[in-house]
DNA sequence: AATTCAGCCTGTGCGC
DNA sequence: TGCGCACAGGCTGAAT
């Protein structure tokens, strides 16, 4: 569900409340979901630390505690945070709830259960393979154009998926893809190392902007997605090709296209895209 | 090493 | 109201 201006939208709104906050109680209704250690276990560290700061990673978030550990949070497809006053109901998908010493609740809730809970010391946080292997972030001093021209050429499968790719840039998803390729004007099928450079410098720019405009409208909100707080975002107002199949293209009027690619529902203007 | 794809889950929306 | 199907914002691990 949550690509990285979510996640970094949920960050945002939840930092303030969670920080210097002590959790004083865990509740885990979906054993499942904790990947690493065992829910018990997880149960007993976390119980009586305080959040020291929260950080973000690609679409991981981090909870660093005041005992070394660090719990990180994937919400993968469907997975959202509250941050709720005390006797606020939840529905039957919320899994985990986290009491803090002022009442207030963090409820972890996740329709389609696919999102992944773990903690571990700071010095083992390796063990979270797509958390250690994730590429450079668009927006960081690492994400550069030189970085993304050296990359794609060294790259034969589709563009689209390169960009999905979470070990060669972090934080992308099928929204921001195609909304990226969209305004590069680049087709979503292209062999990564067919770009040119300038193609690669408008995709470059691109990329960046609909990271940053995302994060700027709180992020997009289709069915599941909120923010801490529990509001939607407004990016999904702002999109040219995501969700708008068979509309017409902001730029020319062609209708918009869908097909499958990369395994992913994708969104393009046949028109101007190439 | 790079790439593809089934599998993980449960829900919503549509055509009939 | 029900049934079957397509689709869903992501990632992992196995196979090629």
């Amino acid at each position: 569900m949550p690509e990285m201006p979510e996640v970094e939208t949920i960050r945002r709104t939840l930092t303030g409340k969670v920080e210097g906050r002590k959790i004083t109680r865990i509740e885990i209704g979906l054993p499942r979901l904790v990947k690493w250690p065992t829910a018990h276990e997880f149960q007993a560290l976390i119980t009586d630390r305080t959040v020291v700061t929260l950080q973000r990673r690609g679409k991981y978030l981090l909870f660093y505690l005041d005992n070394d550990y660090v719990l990180v949070i994937h919400l993968r497809m469907t997975g959202r945070l509250y941050y709720v006053n005390p006797g606020t109901t939840y529905d039957r998908f919320t899994h985990l709830i986290f009491t803090f010493d002022n009442g207030d609740l963090l409820l972890y809730a996740d329709t389609r259960t696919l999102g992944t809970l773990y903690l571990l010391p700071q010095a083992e946080l390796w063990r979270i393979s797509g958390l250690v292997s994730m590429g450079p972030e668009p927006l960081s001093a690492e994400f550069t154009l030189d970085y993304l021209i050296n990359m794609l050429s060294k790259r034969k499968a589709a563009i689209k998926s390169i960009l999905l790719n979470q070990h060669l840039i972090g934080g992308l998803g099928n929204i921001y893809v195609d909304e990226a390729l969209a305004i590069a004007g680049i087709d979503p099928e292209r062999v990564a190392n067919s770009l040119n450079a300038t193609e690669a410098q408008y995709l470059y720019q691109a990329v960046n902007q609909v990271i940053a405009d995302g994060i700027a409208h709180g992020g997009t909100t289709f069915r599941d997605y909120r923010d801490g707080a529990g509001q939607s975002g407004s990016h999904q107002y702002h999109l040219n090709v995501y969700g708008r199949t068979n509309e017409p293209c902001h730029r020319c009027g062609t209708a918009i296209s869908r097909k499958e690619v990369a395994g992913r529902g994708t969104h393009y203007c046949p028109n101007c895209q190439k």
